[in-house]
DNA sequence: CGTCCCCTTGAGCAGAATCAAGCCTAGTGG
DNA sequence: CCACTAGGCTTGATTCTGCTCAAGGGGACG
């Protein structure tokens, strides 16, 4: 993409309010509260999710350095999802009552908040279709080609192995099975040699099977990957 | 929401080409089309979909008059889903390539289309949440108490009874469930009295109920209606 | 050294898929 | 006007994926 405008970087420092950190499970946003902030993950790793009234949760994306958090917080006075760091989290604080000043007085910038929305938007989509018709050995294939393409795309990322944070609890709640099953699945796909875990990495192993377990097209990667 | 100004009334009319209709069953857009058209629908139900390369399909959104189609398309230059028309479609076409003047000329249109994005991506989430951790039952019950929040909100239906023109093919691709055993879990919840079906019509006979089942709270159903 | 969190594994069960028919209704053509 | 057809709905029998319950293991940290 571009680099900004003068005019544009101005306004972007004075858009900004803080940088801060928090630790690793820490609750950065919950469900409900009011959205006077908009943030960037600078760096480490972070969930969206929601929580059934029962206690089970989804969750809905996960953050990587360089991700929005609180984009569509112009429409309603509230999240409506909770964010929860993975990692020691440090991120970007906006002011979020801005982002309309934002639309009407920077084009060129709203544009790009448009379009990073849009990617977001894109990847729910990918998620939906993910969870709805597969099975668990595919949900858990496509999640960590997607996991790997989107870290490649920072060039956060090199080879074929990647840490990955998250516990398998996470993975369930992403991909919607149990934990026990989470752990069952990665172990078939640990024997059928298709990826490596080991300590919070993983190494893929052979990605071209993983693609045609996932029934990835290469589209869809990189749909993904933004 | 506020009426337009002249200024912006007359901005929609230049920006809108032709009005148009279609059968039911028909493709409006397949995945990968050049997205050069925005639409609104005007009459009918429609449905955007993705197809897995095997064949399975899953349902995202269930698109019904007043809805937008197609707004995310500034961002890529195809669609990544397709369009498939329920019932005889009438609907409104626009010209997207302007869709950067107008968040550039009409920051009041702009911030509308926005908002309406927002309650787009807010349906998908909620969808997914209703996908991933949700049993059929649950999902089904959600999904009926949906479509009425949906079609009371625009005035559309008055009553507990409305029309619901979806196929039990189409709505297990909602669901994420086979056809076989949607249909069971219509059969029970009819045997359970919470619902009614009748020739394409539903009747909600304890709202109460399903919206325990549905483990709705009032502010989903809120969020799902816009 | 104990505790907490996470991972692992087994046994049994159930929700949902698959396979396989048969039915009903509306539309079509002879 | 009736026979035929096609699409959608219904139901049963069987299989299997994924869930639940239950227990034990290992590493990190105070």
């Amino acid at each position: 993409m571009a680099a900004l405008s003068a005019d544009e970087s101005l306004f972007m420092r004075s858009f900004k309010i803080a940088q801060d950190s928090c630790s690793a499970a820490s609750i950065l946003i919950a469900e409900g509260d009011p959205h006077g902030k908009l943030y960037t993950v600078y760096s480490g790793w972070a969930h969206r999710f929601k929580v059934l009234s029962d206690g089970r949760r989804q969750i809905l994306d996960i953050l990587l350095p360089g991700d929005f958090i609180g984009l569509d917080s112009i429409l309603s006075s509230e999240f409506t999802y909770s964010v929860e760091a993975i990692t020691t989290l440090t991120y970007d604080v906006y002011n979020a009552a801005r982002l309309a000043e934002l639309y009407a007085t920077q084009p060129g910038l709203g544009l790009r908040l448009l379009r990073i929305a849009a990617v977001e938007r894109q990847r729910l989509e990918m998620h939906l279709t993910s969870i709805g018709p597969r099975s668990a050995d595919e949900r858990m294939a496509a999640f960590l080609l997607n996991c790997h393409a989107r870290l490649r795309a920072r060039g956060l990322v090199d080879g074929n192995t990647f840490p990955l944070p998250l516990t398998q609890q996470h993975m369930a709640d992403y991909l919607g099975i149990t934990l026990v099953h989470t752990n069952r699945v990665l172990r078939r796909l640990q024997e059928r040699d298709l990826v490596a875990l080991k300590q919070r990495e993983v190494t893929l192993r052979n990605i071209e099977e993983l693609k045609l377990l996932a029934l990835a097209d290469d589209q869809s990667a990189g749909a993904l990957a933004g």
